[in-house]
RNA sequence: GCCCGGGUGGUGGAAUUGGUAGACACGUUGGACUUAAAAUCCAAUGAACAUUGCGUUCGUACGGGUUCAAGUCCCGUCCCGGGUACCA
């Protein structure tokens, strides 16, 4: 019998005892980095979900040792989070000690999937030893500043020698907009206060006030990517802007090279994607345009300056500072009217009546900067204050939004587009000649942007310009359950702690907030903060991306106490080679960590720049839930294949009282004390059949499957095997245990082939034959390209293939045993390392090699197809010399059609020359 | 609206470059073994028609097209999933 829970406790406790999977560097050989995203350890433990990518990951990684690599694959824990914090807030359990046991389980629960991880490099981002180093690089973010010219951070000491020198009039570094423009001599009269003041806006890491998504609900601030239509994406609760003092990271600098960056890498199209529109990158022009009798510009962002002979009208946002200032006084009050309706939409509805189209003149006329033209100014919001510049100038011919706006208002639409018709709608498409516009007539849109911007440029009226639509990613949490910042203040101005060692979250009697509204940490008393300085401590706490944002680099030198990792360490481990995790961090962790790897990358501490070559997203896994219908009104539940006849109510029903689909009656009277009395309405069969449907898994509708209940019963290696070949990794699908069977007989046919009646280990010593070899030389080669190319279910399948053909064949040959379990070990490694170990093998099975392909056995794969057919009525088929008298049977059979219609006869003659081309006489 | 995926039996899915569609597995049905059940083994299983065996026709969301040959390529339509949004 193969005893699979025997064989899994005694393998997994050899793998412990001898370390079987730590890794050192190596520089003899070449190295692999495998990585997962490392789980946030919840209360709940993981279902059968969680583990899918680890154990592609893990198929890859001892696949990779297999083949000669040497292979990081860490794993750990992203342990800080709200979850933790709110049971803390509930029980008064300090987050750290639920920490504590939710890791503990975890652990528990991956051990016995069996995993190669080296357990010696697990990380925690809670642990202070960890968090020392992600407190060090917001120091080093806080001391860095972006130079333009070099696209690249800079020591901010360099800033102050520069400003001694020459002030900020010649500097082109990324800085925010209120900063001031100084001279040397200016900088040298500031206060320490005004200088300091200064610095901060230039520091990768700054303080500002800003507009930030604030969730009273969660009382905190939130990132935008945190935030989804107006509610958080953890709890939808709604979430409003406020204005508050916060850390920010400056993102935005690396906006660029994190576009381009994206170009090399091994990426799915739809993250890079993702990523790609949430930079959002657009080329285009500014444009000032002057409004009359005010003496006040408009700036506007256009990335279609070639239209600005179309130009009919512009708008304002109706946040736009110039609103107020530019109306005349007729039109005030209606402005006001609309300002106000407009302030008490909120962003929801704002949103849902896009398709309305509002808006109020101002009375005002601005001075076309080429023609002189008068052109209204309207507000209109369908222009919004956060992208651009919150004005745009409005060509109804060329953007169907203005068209709209114009039609609504009657204003009159200048065609600029040479044989385009805008009675109907406007134009969008750029691949048109221009018109109706003076010095560009005649151009094409490309040509024209060029020509206008120089004009424009000359008369100091526009310019090139680039906007993103990503914003500075706000870095304060106000929490307790993250990393502490290392910062003190002094008169009001943040200070960096200034010793490198960590500073250790306080302990506090509460996590809440304090009755002032301020963050958790305000309740720690002056002698609870180990480095107490300057008048108070920064209370708010890093974001849960903190520490993540870097975590792949500590696994490759998780102890050191000196550096965040060692050079050479880094330098031999460099990128991580495969990521495998789920699709929704794309714009969160996925874009934060690039961020942080260029930014450390800059600065000479990493010899890379993207973190993850080669990514795949696992899809989620869905429950099946099943359903019971019960009568209205009544203690009476009526099958499935029945219900129609009555009025009833669906339930759900907890997955583990069912099976294919058929209702444990009896265990479902136990289920619950009102089900005790429940009675039923049978199907002809006499069994109650309950419906499923395919959902998330979740506690509240009873179909969470957990690992454990599926291991105890048939073991880790079938799990592991199931879950691959579920289907393809990357795709969403139902979680059906009835199909589990079939992976398990397998295991149990392969463990029968080679042990006899008694469960002796029974192997012929004979030499294997021809097609034997054949057999295991064509399942090697196609469970090698299999893995290679990530596509883990099909190898399963193939794995099937050849084991019935074993069986068919009663092989149970030494060598074809050999090669078939290292084939089989990467997806069944206890399994694998027993019969290995029976095959006389001591060492473990990751310490063999992965088998050669010997390409004399595989003949029909070699076959290529028709190389010509020629006027002499002769069709060759090229075929390889080592085609058997079958594979070209089967070659004839597949042509003969072709020829057929070809030559409206079958052909006359088949010719088979020496060198194996088949020539068909017709 | 725009962008990116996808649509194949009762189910999960295979078909990697255009070359025998439905591999492999689940489920179902029938059979063997058994007092019986479980387990195991064998057979059938896309649909329709024909069944004495051979077989015939249709079939990869729908409608066209290219090709000797289309699940695969091209055009149009519908549906599903994901992302994103008055982004100027």
């Amino acid at each position: 019998m193969y005893n699979f829970n025997k064989i899994e406790k005694k393998w997994q406790e050899f793998w412990r005892k001898n370390k079987t999977y730590k890794v050192f560097e190596d520089s003899k050989k070449e190295k692999f980095y495998v990585l997962d995203m490392f789980p946030y350890p919840s209360g709940s433990g993981l279902s059968v979900g969680h583990p899918l990518g680890y154990i592609a990951s893990d198929i890859y990684a001892r696949y990779k040792t297999l083949k000669g690599f040497n292979v990081l694959h860490p794993m750990g824990y992203d342990s800080f989070g709200l979850p933790t914090e709110h049971y803390a807030i509930q029980t008064g359990i300090h987050p750290a000690i639920a920490t504590f046991e939710n890791t503990k389980r975890y652990r528990i629960q991956l051990d016995k999937i069996g995993f190669s991880y080296d357990w010696d490099r697990e990380i925690q981002t809670s642990d202070p030893k960890y968090y020392k180093w992600t407190q060090w690089i917001f120091k080093q973010l806080f001391n860095s500043f972006f130079c333009k010219k070099t696209q690249k951070a800079r020591d901010i000491s360099e800033l102050t020698a520069y400003f001694i020198k020459q002030g900020n009039h010649t500097l082109d570094a990324v800085c925010s907009e209120e900063t001031p423009i100084f001279s040397a001599s200016e900088w040298q009269k500031y206060s320490e206060v005004d200088k300091q003041k200064i610095l901060l806006n230039y520091r990768l890491a700054f303080l500002s006030e800003t507009w930030v998504n604030w969730c009273e609900k969660l009382g905190t601030v939130l990132a935008n990517d945190e935030v989804k239509d107006g509610f958080s994406e953890r709890g939808s609760y709604p979430v409003e802007q406020k204005l508050m003092q916060q850390w920010s990271l400056r993102i935005t600098a690396y906006a660029d090279r994190l576009l381009d960056g994206l170009k090399v890498l091994d990426w799915s199209t739809s993250i890079k994607e993702i990523q790609r529109n949430w930079i959002g990158k657009s080329v285009g022009a500014n444009i000032l345009f002057s409004v009359l009798k005010y003496n006040k510009n408009i700036k506007v962002f256009t990335t279609r300056p070639d239209t600005i002979f179309g130009v009919n009208f512009l708008v304002l946002a109706p946040e736009h500072p110039l609103c107020n200032v530019i109306t005349i006084k007729s039109q005030k009050k209606d402005v006001k009217q609309y300002i106000d309706e407009i302030k008490l939409k909120s962003e929801k509805e704002r949103k849902s009546e896009v398709k309305k189209i509002t808006g109020v003149f101002t009375g005002s006329y601005a001075e076309h900067p080429i023609t002189s033209k008068k052109i209204p100014i309207w507000i209109g919001d369908y222009v919004v204050s956060n992208y651009g510049t919150g004005a745009i100038m409005a060509v109804p011919c060329g953007d169907q939004r203005d068209w709209n706006f114009a039609q609504h208002f009657n204003i009159k639409k200048i065609n600029v587009f040479k044989d385009v018709d805008i009675s109907e709608s406007a134009n969008e498409n750029d691949d048109i000649v221009i018109q109706n516009s003076d010095f560009l007539n005649n151009l094409s849109s490309s040509e024209a942007i060029e020509k206008v911007i120089a004009v424009l440029k000359e008369k100091g009226s526009g310019e090139r310009a680039v906007t993103y639509r990503i914003r500075d990613a706000v870095f304060s949490r106000q929490r307790y359950w993250g990393e502490p910042f290392p910062v003190y203040y002094k008169n009001e101005l943040p200070y960096l702690l200034e010793d490198n060692e960590v500073l250790e979250l306080p302990e506090i009697s509460e996590y809440l907030p304090t009755s002032s509204g301020e963050p958790p940490l305000a309740r720690a008393k002056r002698e609870q903060w180990k480095k107490f300085q300057g008048d108070r401590m920064e209370f708010n706490v890093m974001p849960g991306w903190a520490g993540s944002s870097w975590y792949f680099l500590r696994y490759m030198d998780p102890q050191n106490d000196v550096e965040f990792v060692n050079k050479q360490k880094v330098n031999y481990w460099k990128q991580v080679d495969l990521y495998i995790g789920g699709a929704e961090h794309a714009v969160g962790h996925l874009l934060y960590s690039r961020f942080w790897t260029k930014f450390l990358f800059d600065k000479g501490l990493i010899p890379f720049e993207e973190p993850f070559k080669k990514m795949i997203n696992q899809g989620m896994i869905l429950g099946r839930s099943n359903f019971v219908y019960k009568l209205k009104e009544s203690n009476t539940f009526v099958s499935f294949d029945k219900k129609d006849k009555y009025e009833t109510i669906r339930l759900h029903v907890d997955i583990n009282l069912v099976e294919n689909d058929f209702l444990n009656i009896e265990k479902f009277k136990k289920w619950r004390p009102e089900n005790s009395s429940a009675r039923f309405i049978l199907n002809n069969d006499n069994k109650y059949l309950c419906s499923y449907e395919i959902e998330k898994m979740s506690k509240s509708k009873y179909n969470i499957h957990t690992p454990d209940i599926l291991v105890e019963k048939f073991g880790a290696d079938t799990l592991r095997l199931y879950e691959m070949f579920l289907g393809p990794i990357e795709q969403f699908k139902p979680w059906d245990s009835q199909g589990i069977s079939g992976v398990h007989n397998f295991l149990k046919k392969f463990w029968k082939l080679i042990h006899n009646d008694k469960n002796e280990f029974f192997i012929s010593e004979s030499p294997p034959q021809k097609n034997e070899l054949k057999n295991i030389h064509k399942t090697i080669k196609k469970v090698e390209e299999d893995i290679q190319r990530y596509s883990f279910n099909t190898v399963v399948s193939t794995l099937m293939i050849c084991l019935n053909q074993l069986i068919e064949k009663k092989c149970n040959k030494r060598d074809i045993i050999t090669d078939f379990t290292i084939l089989l070990s990467p997806y069944t490694p206890h399994i694998a390392e027993e019969v290995w170990q029976k095959l006389g093998h001591k060492e473990s099975i990751t310490k063999s090699s992965f088998p050669k392909v010997n390409t004399k056995y595989l003949i029909d794969k070699n076959i290529t197809y028709p190389v010509s057919f020629n006027g002499k009525k002769r069709f060759t088929i090229d075929v390889s010399s080592e085609a058997s008298k079958e594979d070209i049977e089967n070659i004839i059979m597949q042509y003969e059609k072709t020829i057929q219609y070809l030559n409206g006869n079958s052909p006359k003659k088949v010719i088979i020359v020496p060198n194996k081309i088949i020539n068909f006489v017709v």
